[in-house]
DNA sequence: TGTTATACTTAACAGTGTTAAGTTAAATGA
DNA sequence: TCATTTAACTTAACACTGTTAAGTATAACA
């Protein structure tokens, strides 16, 4: 009785492949920008058909920025085993954080600013990737406070902090291409020792 | 023969129709869900009158955002007037500057998110509003530079770095609203007070 | 009073997301 | 082997979108 199976694959087969149209095309173009009769005539499917595997235009854009931010988190928990200093892992958590966004600064909108009212499984809800990220940043927040190398006794307001500061300026990097912004790398570098020192006791 | 200046007069007062007509719409039900249509009917015109008064939608919401825009530094070059010390007019303004955007959510987005790639004389660019703003910035923190508050001599980058801060809070605080931040006012001075002490000398 | 300019509208175009109904082909059971 | 069921996929349509070209009516001018 394979055939369920098979069937099951080449359905699977055919999401994944609507999946990474639709990826490169917002990517790309802008979600704005990408109609599902364009992302159906890449795939050289009927544009109905997308509905078979999606819900609608905002699932399928939830289900590629759920995709991307995964690899994100996949990205920090990698850094964690590598490095021991907690503060070390702090910068190096959130220049990733940051390159990430700026790598994919389309999904990177979609995913902290444009949907988060509406997208489930997505925003910072109870067993969402974006929690998750968040508990990353916590434990780091945590440990730095254990070792007493922050003042604040606070997690959730230091992590909180912190968050705020990299998640600024991926954001004006990201919308603001053309501002005059000191060399990249070192507003980058700036912002996140700035952010440390600050909450240093 | 002031024919011609009544009829400029009415012209500009349907525009300032038009105008807080599309801000109601667009702070209510956001930009993508507004139609010109909807705008149309509100102020019981045509949709195609609107296209007589601005070049496409997005001139639209380029002019309502200016105008709050306007607001925001009306408020801001007030606080340096009454304040004598720098870091406490940096610590006002930070504080002004994210309650601004708190209490206009929509404009503040529209503003600083969603158009600045294709705006004119609203983004960043050169006799823009938001120039004029980040060049107010420029101003608070020179001074800081100056009476060595801060350590850092590049006025460029300590600009930047403190308006990541506001910037990145005042959007989590916006957009994931039912996140379990910490106290607002606490956090809000957390940030402040942070940035701050990571720029001192 | 006839002409010109301005303000505004109607109708239409080409596109959008989405759905209901219909078709085709493969898998199943007798 | 052949009719029946099931799943995959498409066609056609609906109600909307931003925008433009062409047309109308009204007020200002000579």
């Amino acid at each position: 009785m394979g055939v369920k199976e098979r069937r099951a694959r080449e359905k699977e087969q055919l999401r994944q492949q609507i999946l990474s149209a639709a990826r490169e095309l917002f990517v790309n173009e802008g979600y704005e920008n990408v109609s599902m009769r364009k992302i159906a005539n890449k795939i050289e499917y009927s544009p109905t058909t997308i509905y078979l595997h999606f819900k609608d235009k905002a699932d399928l854009l939830d289900s590629v920025c759920k995709e991307t931010l995964l690899n994100l988190l996949n990205t920090l928990e990698q850094l964690k085993k590598d490095i021991s200093d907690p503060v070390e892992v702090l910068r190096k958590s959130g220049r990733a954080y940051i390159e990430f966004g700026l790598k994919y600064p389309q999904d990177y909108k979609l995913t902290f600013v444009t949907r988060p009212q509406f997208q489930k499984g997505l925003g910072l809800d109870e067993g969402s990737v974006g929690e998750k990220v968040f508990n990353y940043l916590r434990e780091m927040v945590s440990e730095c406070i254990r070792q007493q190398i922050f003042q604040q006794v606070d997690v959730e307001t230091t992590g909180q902090v912190m968050w705020s500061a990299v998640h600024g300026v991926t954001l004006l990097l990201i919308d603001f291409p053309d501002f005059p912004w000191t060399e990249k790398d070192k507003l980058i570098d700036t912002v996140i020792h700035t952010t440390i020192k600050g909450l240093k006791a």
